[in-house]
DNA sequence: CACGTGCATATCTAG
DNA sequence: TATGCACGTG
């Protein structure tokens, strides 16, 4: 602070009063001569400097996005331009926005307490509804709707109205009606002719019921929180106006994968607030009437000004300003629209463009590749990348006979580079579909190689999380009819779907939640004295617990209702092999409310910010979608299962055409760019399809890779057939069959370094046996594509354990043992480390010691 | 009502 | 192949 007399003009933010403000310090920090400049190139520093007017941050992979992201911020609230409440900054992820404030925290020198309006376009526009929330019908304690509950609501729904649900699944309208509001469509909006395409015609008036039953509930799902927001700020320009004059500046992370709703939001929140008369109606209105008062940001207007006097002060300059991607947009899918990012010059007139190109993350042969790839798109508003980097090493692209060989390849691989020093850590395995993972999973623990799973089922969608929650839920709020439901019966209490389908019709009559009908109920003898007196017994104890709560802190209270309830008794008898790590996300559960006032509390934001974030200091390979890759990077990085169909998916090529193959080679790009030292492309020639072989060819994106960049490599998991590697013999041989997309010199090379003397050039593999098939080298079976001796005796496995001790294990035959895997079972057999189990669930695997514990 | 069997089904997946 | 769900039986 070496101006503390400027500090006073700054009252602390509105939301959470911080003792010397970030804006100070930040000021304080920029007296130095705005050392968070220094280390900006030009353009990175043109787009944090560039505050008035829109701005759109053509960011590429690797080019300092969040740098910039955070690094403006701290410029706006250096200068002065700004309060930290006054900035709106959203991202789509909690990790996102975590990483934002962290970054910021790191700049500004202490936690960023003070940036209220950090965080998800669902967080956000949550809070803002919560606090106008009689204005669209809603009570300010609403609840957020998971997808689970969700369905609930619309099973509940379709049976009312006679919709065959196994016709027409709750699962499908859900999706249409998430598409809807993701195209920000009320139910009156939406076109017919897409409304009747469900249940006969009826899908827009489920849409409609489907509102009313919410309101009713006091919920809004997800889509809501931005539809309803958005439909807030449309029908009370007063409100609207409050908002557009609050934030003077606004950032967006990720503007790539916007959808139609998000962007209605934004534009509404980004216009001047003295026009905010003229309302988009049309989803894709464009902004007229913008060039005449643009940026200009008067400069005696000083942040020290309350909103008010901002307000009078003229229109407030659009300061919007967009990062992202538009070779990095996958979910178009989930509503994601890349025209929002195509379009922007246009949607925002005047609009500067700024290209982030120079690359800090690759090297040059990586770069290369994953540019040359990605010019195959037409769609693109086009960045070119460069590096100052070395060469490095090419990209390797490796053929594999099938998906088995293809692990083993790639887990030699690993070991290789483990010997090597490497860390697993900065190892990553991409796939495309979540199925391939388990071949490299059941590949590693035989290997005993560490790695964790990224991604999967987040933390708050788990069963036994949403069980404890709904617990919770009832205890806050009696008239949580879904949560009610939900654990009636669970654990089990002999409270069947008669019972409450008895209840149901009792709170229909009536008009009361189900918790009252079940009240009321229990004082009647319509249900069998079974029945009712455990429904009595329920009953009391949620009373009891409503009283508990009074007097107990929450975090306790928990506790006493999942024991008391049997719920943690119910997963404590359960022998199944997930069964521990369940009861371990209870805890996890109860640890996280400690950070939250109260019950009520807690539960308001759980389902919005809830994230497991595992344990991730042991040193592990990381396993995970592409999808979920991206905004990661490693030093090394497989891509494995490169093959037409899977990669492209033929599903998205079928579906959407043109656009699924530039959103697929996307995909690919993105994989790619993740890599900063070595990227390593592997297909197979054969994979498992739903249980049956099916010989495939190599992805047409291999063709689309620079010559220069790329090594073909032979694959080192290759003793299954002579050791030879190079590419399975297939209707590949047949170049005509593919035209000339295979007559790269690529693929030239390729064909050349096959061995010529397999001969195995005549197709028809899949219906005959290999002749390859056991011909393997150590005389045992290679596990080849036919499925046969699978699980057969000692193979070359044994011998790529690269870390067998040698000691001897500290099992004994017969012992009961777990593993996180397999779960419970017994050791029947014992070579060194490596244990042989019978497992109770998963029958007998060969197992590293290190990965199991005594029962 | 709880449990077992048979059958259909099969991407990616934030909040 | 493997999992989840819908139905039928004890």
């Amino acid at each position: 602070m070496t101006e503390p007399n400027r500090v006073s003009p700054f009252p602390a933010p509105d939301h959470q009063p911080v003792a010397g403000g970030i804006a100070a310090r930040a000021r304080a920090a920029a007296s130095g001569g705005a050392r968070y400049l220094a280390g900006l190139n030009t353009e990175q520093r043109d787009a944090v400097e560039t505050l008035d007017g829109p701005v759109l941050v053509l960011a590429g992979a690797g080019t300092g996005k969040t740098r910039v992201l955070t690094t403006r911020i701290a410029h706006i609230l250096s200068q002065g331009r700004a309060r930290p409440g006054e900035i709106l900054s959203v991202t789509f992820t909690n990790k996102a926005a975590r990483e934002m404030k962290t970054r910021l925290a790191e700049m500004l020198g202490q936690a960023v307490e003070g940036m209220p309006w950090l965080g998800t376009f669902h967080s956000i526009a949550g809070r803002i509804l919560r606090s106008h929330a009689e204005l669209v019908q809603l009570k300010s304690n609403f609840t957020v709707l998971d997808v689970d509950d969700q369905i609930r609501l619309l099973k509940q729904l379709l049976q009312a109205e006679n919709i065959d649900d196994k016709r027409w699944p709750a699962r499908m309208l859900a999706g249409l009606i998430d598409g809807w509001k993701n195209r920000g469509l009320m139910p009156s909006q939406v076109p017919p002719g897409e409304a009747a395409v469900f249940g006969n015609g009826k899908g827009g008036k489920l849409y409609a019921s489907y509102q009313e039953r919410l309101k009713i509930l006091n919920a809004a799902d997800f889509g809501d929180l931005l539809l309803e927001n958005i439909r807030l700020f449309r029908e009370h320009p007063d409100v609207l106006r409050q908002y557009q004059s609050r934030f003077k500046f606004i950032l967006v992370d990720e503007y790539q994968d916007t959808n139609v709703a998000q962007y209605l939001w934004l534009r509404l929140l980004s216009q001047a607030p003295s026009s905010g008369s003229s309302l988009p109606g049309s989803p894709r209105p464009s902004i007229a009437s913008s060039e005449d008062g643009s940026p200009a940001l008067d400069a005696a207007r000083r942040p020290g000004d309350d909103d008010k006097s901002v307000a009078v002060a003229g229109p407030a300059p659009k300061n919007i300003c967009c990062v992202g991607d538009d070779d990095q947009s996958i979910y178009g899918w989930r509503g994601a629209e890349v025209d929002n990012i195509l379009r922007f010059e246009h949607d925002f007139p005047g609009a500067k463009v700024i290209r982030l190109e120079r690359n800090y993350r690759s090297t040059a042969h990586i770069l290369a590749a994953a540019s040359h790839l990605i010019t195959h798109n037409e769609g693109r508003l086009g960045k070119t990348l460069r590096t100052e980097d070395v060469e490095g090493e090419k990209v390797t692209v490796t053929g594999a006979w099938d998906s088995e060989e293809e692990a083993r390849g790639i887990g030699e691989e690993i070991e290789e580079l483990q010997r090597k020093g490497e860390p697993l850590n900065d190892i990553a395995i991409l796939v495309r579909a979540s199925y391939q993972m388990r071949e490299f999973e059941d590949r590693f623990v035989t290997l005993g190689l560490p790695y964790r799973v990224i991604g999967g089922p987040r933390f708050y969608e788990r069963a036994e999380i949403r069980d404890a929650l709904a617990y919770l839920r009832v205890i806050n709020s009696p008239a949580d009819d879904l949560a009610f439901e939900r654990i009636i019966n669970v654990p089990k209490r002999g409270l069947g779907d008669a019972t409450v389908q008895m209840l149901h019709d009792h709170a229909r009559k009536r008009r009361i939640p189900l918790f009252e009908a079940a009240r009321a109920v229990v004082e009647t003898d319509e249900l069998k004295p079974k029945a009712r007196g455990s429904l009595r017994g329920l009953i009391l104890q949620f009373e009891r617990w409503r009283t508990q709560r009074e007097v107990t802190p929450h975090t306790e209270l928990a506790e006493i209702v999942l024991d008391e309830s049997g719920y943690t008794e119910m997963w404590q008898k359960d022998r199944s092999a997930d069964a521990a790590g369940r009861l371990d996300n209870l805890k996890e559960l109860i640890r996280s409310m400690e950070e939250f006032e109260n019950l009520h509390g807690f539960l308001e934001h759980i389902s919005l910010v809830m994230d497991r974030e595992g344990a991730a200091d042991e040193d592990a390979v990381s396993l995970m979608t592409l999808h979920s890759a991206k905004g990661l990077e490693f030093d090394n990085v497989f891509l494995p299962g490169w093959e037409e169909g899977l990669f492209p998916s033929q599903r998205t090529l079928d579906e959407q055409g043109r656009a699924g193959l530039e959103e697929e080679r996307r995909l690919a790009h993105v994989g790619l760019t993740r890599a900063r030292r070595r990227a390593k492309i592997y297909f197979a020639t054969n994979r498992r399809i739903h249980g049956t072989w099916t010989t495939t060819i190599p992805s047409r994106f291999l063709d689309e890779l620079p010559a220069d960049s790329v090594e073909i490599t032979e694959s080192k998991g290759g003793s299954g057939w002579g050791g030879a590697g190079g590419y399975g013999p297939s209707r590949f041989d047949n170049v005509e069959s593919f035209g000339s997309s295979y007559s790269t010199p690529g693929w030239q090379r390729a064909q050349a370094r096959r061995p010529a003397s397999r001969g195995a050039s005549e197709g028809g593999f899949q219906e005959e046996p290999s002749p390859f098939a056991g011909r393997d080298p150590f005389g045992g079976s290679f596990g080849g594509p036919f499925g046969r001796n699978k699980r057969g005796p000692l193979t070359i496995e044994g011998e790529l354990v690269a870390k067998s001790t040698g000691t001897t294990s500290e099992f004994a035959l017969g012992d009961r043992v777990f593993h996180q895997k397999f779960g419970y079972g017994k050791v029947v057999r014992i070579d060194g480390n490596k244990l042989t189990i019978a497992f109770d669930k998963a029958g007998e695997k060969k197992v590293v010691d290190s990965f199991v514990e005594r029962a």
